[in-house]
DNA sequence: CCCTGATTCGC
DNA sequence: GCGAATCAGG
């Protein structure tokens, strides 16, 4: 692939709009994250100040850090909502069993969404199959191990000793590991208005 | 571990 | 000019 001038241009409008070179990479398709960064930097912009432009400098020292960090970001960093076209999920699987808080206030990962909860509702056998068999492999990791990839598939019961997270690596973009996603992303299909 | 951008340097 | 490898951080 080449530095064409409509990838280019993409490149610029991405970068401008605070994309990261990964992601920006990923769109283009046929360059990694190295080649953009290259290429910002050959086109002058790796600073992204975009407006007037003539402001070089850079001085990137290496150490050296004057205590300016504290202050504010004076980036607005407009961030375009054009990426949310997710399908919600299939209705929550059951009511958010806020009521099984024990005790102990339950706080919910920093992810962002959710808390499901399986109760076999209409899974297809096939996905509670899965889920039974990864629950087995389950990294069993606590609130404070889950990550950005790590599945957040609460298993067990919260109120007692027997609960963790799956803790598995997550499908792309997705709060779940596969097997997970399965059955919280229901394909509306299987879900039917079981009589309403 | 995952991800960021920054730099270097052979091609 | 290009971008993989590497570096430096988060």
């Amino acid at each position: 692939m080449s530095w064409t001038e409509e990838r280019v241009e993409t490149l610029k409008k991405m970068w401008g709009e605070g994309q990261s070179a990964s992601q920006i990479a990923k769109e283009l398709g046929g360059v990694t994250r190295n080649a953009v960064i290259g290429k910002v930097h050959r086109l002058g912009l790796s600073n992204r100040t975009g407006g007037g432009g003539s402001a070089k400098a850079a001085p990137k020292e290496k150490l050296a850090k004057p205590a300016a960090t504290a202050a504010p970001k004076p980036e607005p960093q407009v961030k375009t909502e054009a990426e949310a076209e997710e399908k919600a999920p299939a209705a929550p699987v059951s009511v958010v069993p806020a009521a099984a808080a024990p005790a102990r206030r339950q706080i919910i990962p920093a992810g962002q969404p959710l808390p499901p909860q399986p109760s076999a509702n209409e899974i297809s056998p096939e996905a509670l199959a899965s889920v039974r068999e990864v629950e087995k492999k389950a990294k069993k990791l606590t609130l404070m191990d889950l990550t950005e990839r790590t599945c957040k598939w609460p298993i067990g019961d919260p109120a007692t000793e027997d609960f963790w997270f799956c803790g598995l690596s997550v499908q792309q973009g997705k709060p779940y590991c596969e097997a997970h996603v399965g059955v919280a992303f229901q394909p509306m299909s299987s879900r039917r208005d079981r009589k309403r």
